[in-house]
DNA sequence: GTGAAAGCGCTAACAG
DNA sequence: CTGTTAGCGCTTTCAC
């Protein structure tokens, strides 16, 4: 006598004697719903249980129109402030059930827009996208269609998507401000990609911050056009051999500083006795360098999890009206030994 | 007049008057196989591109017993290490056409053996895990029902399955003697969770390199059992007012040589002048902390080219014979400037 | 050269 | 209380 195949409803229920759908009712938690015989719905998910029994999720998929999936496309997880927002959506959407398909799209617009397309033909129930720049038209579309999508980090306030970013203008005063406050009055900025919405806004926030002092915004000190050490080093570099004056440096990211310092190292000006500087992304590894670095710290993990929340809102209320609302996540600057007073 | 729904193959088959199978064919690639007409291949294969159409990959993965897809279990996205592992994965399953599922067990073994099982419920083609501890168990079972399966990091030859990781006795021993050739004899080891693979072969290293000079393995300056920052901090701490009379240590992550950083610098200890370092895991930073820590750097983008390698040709011969061979990745010293001569 | 039909595993409307 | 049936969108065998 040959055992039944108990990998799927049919082989079950044939087991059992019973028909699919008493089976699917079951194990769908439906069994009172549907008054089904108590020791029947006992014995079939006592089995299913054991033997570590789970619905197809591609059928059920299928037939439900509805994936229990979710996608993230991230510009680039290998950067600790993404890493961090993938970490904490990793984390939320598994305990809420869904899965997660992860794209990277490194930050490129093709790889980005394939992505997105690739997960709904996938049939994501919803997904998280961090934009690569400030192109968000092959998104605005989604917004129309109703679709469960929320932007992070790089985003856009008018396209009428849901979106979770740090408040990148603050942040920019903030950190000049902070500057100003010790008597700079020369500070150049290191403002990575230009293209992209963060720097745009921080470097904003940087001129208002100046402005509020009645310092002219000089574009000659505000130099770069990527977020990434070797653009730090090089820009730094040509700061320096410029003979500009300045007296303080705003880089816009982690690696940007670590360049800055490097190059600030070669031509032997010390931090900050000869140059102070305030760093974005703080680290973990920040407070240990030579001249730790006071810096701005984004709340990546709340990011993350204020995304996966207003995506499962969506996702429930799928004919609400999309606001296209958004959080702006405040940021705080974290002092340590990178900034002389003046 | 109504347009035809052009969402499925159904749909695209009505508005062009021809069968469901027909276009199914063309849009597989089986138009000359099935000797369909020319036209009528072309213009539906036209009409496809120009619409985005592709055949619904939930359907597919229903009917084809193949979804497309790979799992990835992670121990922790957060840390470079593993984000490092998690970018190259992610990037070269995507090339392939794979869409990746990631799950962060958050080091956790009952959440990676979850884990696990949901990825293979969902049917996945292939899987690449990275255990979170000792334990293999739970994995073993899958070489012999020939998964395509791959380890990662934390592995054991024995269990059968195909694996890459670094070479992590060799670089302990390779850290160790580096620290010995300059002359230290008290060495200390922050050697993170005693209960992983690396950590116990890392520490086998460093004993085998002592043994190598005669010098006794002393337990008591063998430390710790934790992988973080402040697990460093604080094993650091207890060995500076233990009075061992160490020279050196030795941190098996860089979230310990960080920890002991704080440590050492509350406690007035310069490095390298009172006691010297040499980490794990080379990160882009050490080269610019107050003093450019010494490391051993694990080539990380490899090792996740390595498993997507491995488990495609384990998954394009399905029956071929689990050899369970595995990948030894060498690592390698950077010398910087935590290392005094004594 | 093309179509009809079966069936992947599941859910839910409908029928008792 | 339970079963029968249709159908989600696709591929593929078989038939013509």
């Amino acid at each position: 006598m040959k055992p039944h195949q108990t990998n799927s409803l049919k082989g079950i229920a044939k087991k059992f004697g019973v028909s699919v759908s008493t089976v699917s009712r079951v194990l769908s938690g439906q069994a009172e719903k549907y008054r089904i015989g108590a020791e029947t719905a006992r014995t079939i998910a006592e089995f299913a249980r054991k033997e570590n029994f789970t619905p197809n999720p591609i059928a059920k998929g299928l037939r439900l129109r509805r994936t229990n999936t979710i996608g993230l496309v991230i510009a680039d997880v290998i950067n600790p402030f993404f890493a961090g927002i993938a970490s904490e959506i990793a984390n939320a959407t598994r305990n809420l059930g869904y899965s997660l398909i992860l794209s990277d799209s490194k930050g490129d617009l093709t790889l980005e827009k394939q992505a997105v397309e690739l997960l709904w033909q996938r049939q994501v129930d919803g997904m998280i996208v961090c934009p690569a720049s400030e192109s968000f038209e092959h998104l605005a579309r989604y917004a129309k269609e109703r679709r469960a999508l929320v932007l992070v980090d790089q985003v856009s306030p008018e396209i009428g998507l849901p979106y979770v970013t740090s408040d990148n203008f603050a942040a920019g005063k903030m950190a000049t401000a902070h500057l100003l406050e010790h008597g700079h009055k020369r500070i150049a900025c290191l403002q990575g990609r230009p293209t992209t919405i963060t720097s745009r806004l921080r470097v904003q926030g940087y001129a208002a911050a100046l402005a509020g002092r009645g310092i002219a915004f000089d574009p000659a000190i505000v130099v770069g056009d990527s977020f990434d050490e070797q653009g730090g080093y090089l820009d730094t570099k040509l700061l320096l051999q410029s003979g500009r004056d300045v007296t303080a440096i705003l880089a816009l990211s982690d690696p940007l500083a670590l360049g800055a310092l490097r190059a600030l190292a070669e031509a032997g000006r010390r931090v900050p006795d000869d140059i102070s500087i305030v760093a974005f992304d703080d680290q973990p590894y920040m407070a240990h360098l030579a001249s730790p670095l006071t810096a701005i710290a984004q709340a990546s993990l709340e990011m993350g999890a204020a995304a996966v929340k207003i995506l499962i809102e969506r996702m429930r209320a799928p004919d609400a009206v999309t606001t296209g609302g958004g959080v702006l996540l405040p940021v705080s600057l974290i002092p340590r030994k990178s900034v002389r007073r003046m």
